[in-house]
DNA sequence: AATATATTTTTACGCGCGTAAAGTATCATT
DNA sequence: AATGATACTTTACGCGCGTAAAAATATATT
């Protein structure tokens, strides 16, 4: 059995005994060409294991099928989870995902769309890292390629926007701690990385309000992605005070929550919701850890799958119109309450 | 101000000033031309923001500047963060990563190779999945393209491996625990996924038959890769139980004890190294989260940053030198020991 | 200043594939 | 069996860049 080298289409045209030209065909779109001829292809393919070159197809290609993801910080789970869904939902459309994480660094953010922008993807998945997000560069950036962000909302960059209703989400929460115990104070660090966290400081105002509560600020310092240490000092301190008007703690998101409930441990307070119980903490995200805290931690999910798909699919939507938006879409995924221990 | 777009480096080369081929040598190396030339190229750079075509770049190159990282689960903070030190490494070599996750799925490992096949990359690092990958393919692929393996050693596959010395750090807190209270008992998988889990089951029995205790292994079901929930379901079965020799529990990583801890808490043990308390928990990994559990846990550290640093030199060697190694280098990193609160 | 050496320019070809145009074979329909 | 519509083959060109070879120029050395 003689097994030649196939080196380029050429080769593998001669021993599928089909023209190059259709063979090119076939790799563009397997419909496109006669079920008897896919076939005999198909047949070759399993003999002789050619794949086109990556490289010279996508020189001529003005639009390659790879799609690019990108997320403020891979080491965070919740964004891993997102990205794995989303990733997913590319393969399944038959692009080819390109995952770039920015690492909380808004330099390294513009190094990966320069990146992306060097590989011509048909159009691009952002979760922008928020305030410390270079806009102009971003802005730029979704001019010349289709782009749909999801997680953070930034001004009008990108064709369109999906992510939590935190309105809603924070809404939810903030009645479910009322109707069950002491009102919510709510805390968050004092300048926020993710535009999610502002929305959620106004949420959790105006549903106090709306419930006849006087809403109170925990507002704790600390830079960068390292929450859960933000959430434990925060914590710490905050107890040590001993000044609370309340036993109800909403943390901005689970990953502070989970530090503030470390915090709670360490000073031998009891979180959760019987009589013997000190505090009350929740958080918000649903976070893939929320589950395994101690206690497991009460919060509101944000639906990964939903935003995943929804923005994957207008992203595809951008990519087969060819066209851009008229107007700048935005959609808010609802999210659910997840009763747990901690509130 | 005229801006005559530039399309290829035909235009950028007459807009600079400079020849062609004069262009591409800088950009291969940008050490190669003369210094004079480079601060002209560079000036004209700024004014006329010119990125070579990647594609075009990588049609001719035998060996692109690609180099492909695979771990199992990104969404495992752990793999994660291993995989943001070799992005750094890899980043700051010349080098560009190309990061996939097989998210625990065999055939997805596969595909993410034969994707990397189609960019041609340098090299790759590699960390299996483990037992469930399929190792012909993997062996195929290594003889292909230079591969360093990491985490998780499989066979002979790959020209090198890199990882943490199980049997140091197994030994390490075997005899930790030995020392400051009752021998641990060993929870593990009972089909473990990953070599390590393997090795470190013949670490645990070494050490303590070298410390003159009985080895004792609590193996629970639970398949695939969300360790927190096999440990919480095992956990809680082994508390209902109440027929431990010890009560001490060495886990064969962190998730896994992050898991048992959860189900402690709910079963409303305590946890630590006081008087007080009814079990101490232990893991191994040194995983993100182990310090924001409760209690934190005590553990040995895997060394992120060497393993990082180790496994990227390694590759960079091999792929500087174009040659293949004799002899497949096996490199095990020292783990530290972590005392935290729960053991 | 003359020579040797290092760099750059000129010229030219090739990489592997997309794709267009014109001609030929195959298919479905009546 | 004749017809028109599809699908395929042949031929040919171009994409943007790597790269080789020879000629021209700039720099270093004596």
């Amino acid at each position: 059995m003689k097994q030649p080298k196939i080196k380029n289409m050429e080769d593998f045209a001669s021993v599928s005994g089909i023209s190059r030209p259709t063979i090119s065909k076939y790799f563009n779109d397997p419909g496109s060409v006669r079920k008897s001829t896919r076939e005999r292809i198909e047949h070759a393919l399993e003999k002789f294991d050619y794949r086109p070159n990556m490289y010279a197809v996508n020189q001529n290609r003005r639009l390659t099928k790879n799609i690019g993801v990108v997320v403020p910080y891979l080491s965070d789970p919740f964004f891993a989870e997102m990205a794995r869904n989303i990733e997913n939902l590319i393969t399944a459309a038959g692009y080819r995902p390109v995952l770039l994480g920015s690492h909380g660094d808004p330099q390294q953010e513009v190094d990966n769309l320069n990146n992306l922008r060097s590989i011509k993807p048909a159009g691009v998945l952002l979760a922008p890292l928020g305030r410390t997000s270079n806009q102009e560069q971003l802005r730029t950036f979704c001019k010349e390629i289709p782009t749909v962000l999801f997680d953070s909302n930034i001004g009008e960059i990108g064709e369109a926007f999906v992510g939590s209703d935190n309105e809603q989400s924070v809404g939810l929460i903030v009645e479910y701690l009322c109707r069950t115990g002491e009102p919510p104070a709510f805390f968050e660090m004092k300048t926020p990385t993710n535009p999610n966290a502002i929305k959620r400081h106004n949420a959790y105002i105006k549903a106090m309000e709306r419930l006849g509560h006087e809403p109170y600020l925990i507002q704790v310092d600390g830079e960068g992605w390292d929450f859960e240490e933000v959430g434990f000092r925060g914590g710490t301190r905050v107890i040590a005070a001993r000044d609370l008007p309340t036993n109800t703690i909403l943390c901005s998101n689970d990953r502070l929550a989970i530090g503030f409930l470390s915090a709670a441990f360490e000073a031998g307070l009891r979180v959760g919701l019987g009589k013997s119980c000190a505090l009350r903490i929740a958080g918000n995200d649903d976070h893939p850890f929320s589950r395994y805290s101690c206690p497991t931690l009460t919060t509101v999910s944000q639906d990964y799958a939903s935003i995943a798909k929804k923005s994957a699919e207008t992203l595809f939507d951008l990519i087969d119109s060819g066209k851009r938006r008229k107007k700048r879409e935005t959609t808010y995924i609802e999210g659910k309450l997840v009763m747990r221990g901690s509130a």
